[in-house]
DNA sequence: CTTGACATTGAACATTTGTTCCGCTATACT
DNA sequence: AGTATAGCGGAACAAATGTTCAATGTCAAG
């Protein structure tokens, strides 16, 4: 089975995302086929049905908009980087909005890995916070850290990031980045060095050493903006 | 026009919240009527439409399932917000239920914390955790960290600690203890030394010494279950 | 070149789903 | 009593939407 995503179905993948954002509830076939530029319905529900053999969506047949996004799988490529259009939901019980937070996966502080791959979204792949911890409730998603590179920034192996999505970033903060031929992403400080950039270890041990790469080689996923831990 | 809800009404929002939550998309009119006991989809339609009326809902005429919650003003009403005692049924997909912890105010600034679960406390915020991240959901406070007596513990000057209400504890644990006599609550680790408690800041630094006291001077008022930092 | 898997098209078809209209009942008000 | 109105039920209708299928194009392997 082909496991690359063609740029329609990528395209598809994108408009659905966009569009749940944008109103709360899944598009329709013809409405996915007139954005993307497909003109029958059938070749949006050939693909559709490929999506879901990949286990990017999943179809509730028989039913009129019945389509959800597989999160964890989407981050695998790079599109889930706007998570927050998971049916984000928000109160204002005692004042403060709460933010549901997917945590999406795993990331390497240490050695870079892949994105930990997740047929399922996992029962405890949610963290909840009140609004005020995170300021902005938007474009928000997690990841569990692996590797003890951030160590020296107070990140531990096996705490949770939460991450604003955002393509760029300014010296110092910390990110987590794609690099683009390994396929990986890492959890990191991030710096410009002239054209190259710099993603740094917090951890000043001789095995962390920075990555530098050409700045179009890095992807930068999102933002650190929280950090969560949890003794057991 | 009447701002309360009829139960009928209250049955059609509870239903819509779990159905999209378990479902990721909408109902539709004919699936709300036959959960909720409405035999005609006209009443359904109506009872909606004063349902968008009040605000609680939005309704994109003509779209199938295109309806959207607004919570905030469902949370006025108790419905959507899950406050501890009162879970919102959610789906394995979704994740577990909530907790809603409270932020005391500050510890190690010299004003001593009383835990009192059951009183009406004035909590500067609240923290919304899953579940599944901290275990139990009974007895859970929260407290902002001030100082840096725990930096070694990678436990920052200004983080949130979680912790589970205990009056005992077991050699290691990371701890909110208040002293007798020195009517303040520390952030510590805990250890047992004959007769006496040592209370031990993870940070060496000559100006952190740990704070020896007979057992009887000193009250465990929890145990650290989770640590929350957040980046601005 | 032939073959076959894959992708696409257009259109017809079936189902789901929202909309509307008419009538009924109970209650409150004049 | 008469009337107005909110709430409900039933059914027909129209629009939206998913499904299926035969025919065609594409492209790489044999």
């Amino acid at each position: 089975m082909a496991n690359t995503l063609s740029s329609r179905q990528q395209n598809i993948l994108k408009f659905i995302i966009s569009f749940s954002e944008r109103n709360k509830f899944p598009p329709s076939i013809r409405e996915i086929g007139e954005q993307v530029g497909i003109s029958s319905t059938s070749v949006v529900n050939y693909n559709l049905t490929k999506l879901e053999e990949m286990e990017y969506v999943t179809r509730h047949r028989e039913v009129s908009r019945g389509l959800s996004l597989n999160w964890p799988k989407l981050a695998e490529v790079g599109l889930g980087a706007s998570p927050n259009l998971e049916p984000v939901q928000r109160s204002t019980v005692f004042g403060g909005n709460r933010v549901r937070v997917p945590v999406l996966g795993l990331i390497a502080a240490g050695q870079p890995i892949m994105v930990e791959p997740r047929s399922q979204v996992d029962p405890e792949s949610w963290v909840d916070l009140a609004e005020g911890i995170t300021g902005s409730t938007d474009n928000l998603f997690a990841l569990r850290v692996k590797g003890n590179s951030m160590i020296d920034a107070s990140v531990l192996d096996g705490d949770i990031v939460i991450l604003r999505h955002q393509e760029t970033a300014d010296d110092g903060d910390m990110v987590a980045a794609w690099i683009e031929g390994d396929e990986e992403t890492t959890l990191k400080y991030f710096f410009r060095q002239g054209k190259d950039i710099r993603l740094q270890p917090a951890n000043p041990a001789p095995e962390y050493k920075p990555i530098i790469k050409p700045a179009n080689m890095v992807r930068i996923n999102g933002k650190v903006v929280s950090v969560v831990r949890v003794y057991h």
